[in-house]
DNA sequence: TCGATATAGTACTAAAACAGTCCTATATTT
DNA sequence: AAATATAGGACTGTTTTAGTACTATATCGA
């Protein structure tokens, strides 16, 4: 179902919270577990991947904590997937790593490798083009009306009331 | 890192090979398997999934088999995940199901919900207005250029050559 | 009508990925 | 020096995925 990792999905929860306010503004991980409701050691673990990949700086010691490397409108959802879950990629074996291509059971005989490259390079601008402000954005919009269908940002077409069988149902 | 699965992926590769030559041709499981080098219970499976989401018809008995429901420019990739894995969704608890959202850890407080639904409908967008018929099309002309980069039909960026150190590395 | 063939449906198992925890080291402030 | 907070691992239990097996049902052809 193309799903994101619940590492991803706290990840951006953890990057709203540092969003709101001042950017300089430095938060620690317990702050952060307290205030979202998440356990410390997942958050702490959440914070260091965003920290390595520089979408956070840290500060060490006492007062410590993390804050924004850059804007809000500067970090895309993109490089907070890439940093919790690695590079956006349909399948492994459409990689370019050589490793990989080859532990495929198919190996030469494939030939929708390419075509999937490009459809997960379309996902990928896809996600490099929303940022962290534009989902606040939203965020706020939903707040301020409140139980009203959200205005999205991104293209969003006749999925208002998405209460269709197959969109309810999740398993097989 | 966003993928499909197996399943899908298998099912792509196999609806390709059902697209080849004239649509109304039945193919068998057996042949398929043979055909692709896939296990034959993995892609007896898939074909019947495809089948039950009407993405193939299925004839039983001697001589029977599958051939496509409708032509490869009527079939969009995202049917087939959908058919395959569910619906396309990036997180569980933003489907809409109450289900769901009850078993979501953060319930009321998160508010990130609402705007990760409307990058999903996005994504889903992206896999509704990509055909098969495109994905073979791609194909054929890598097939044709053999070993050149494939033109790649969706918007293609400068992805060319992909072999920076974060596309090929994908442990942590 | 019988037998062969092929799909339909479902239950089951093994392997891999994910979510989450814990421990030790290092840096910074007071 | 002590307290605080991040850095970087290793590790574990759970869930998901991949793949298999079995029984039932439909269809064709002799």
């Amino acid at each position: 179902m193309l799903r994101i990792s619940k590492q991803v999905d706290y990840g951006i929860l953890l990057l709203a919270c540092c969003a709101r306010g001042p950017a300089s503004r430095v938060h620690n991980a317990r702050d952060l577990a307290r205030e979202t409701g998440l356990p410390l050691p997942m958050v702490g673990k959440v914070l260091k991947y965003l920290a390595r990949e520089e979408i956070l700086v840290s500060h060490r010691g006492t007062k410590g904590g993390y804050s924004l490397a850059r804007d809000a409108e500067q970090i895309s959802v993109a490089s907070v997937v890439q940093a919790l879950e690695g590079p956006i990629q349909l399948v492994d074996c459409a990689s370019g790593a050589s490793e990989q291509m080859d532990r495929c059971r198919l190996r030469g005989s494939c030939d929708v490798v390419a075509p999937l490259r490009s459809l997960a390079i379309a996902v990928r601008e896809l996600f490099e083009r929303v940022t962290l402000a534009e989902l606040l954005a939203d965020c706020d919009a939903a707040q301020a009306t409140q139980n009203e269908e959200p205005p999205t940002s991104a293209a969003d077409a006749g999925g208002s009331p998405p209460a269709t069988r197959s969109e309810l149902e999740d398993d097989h």
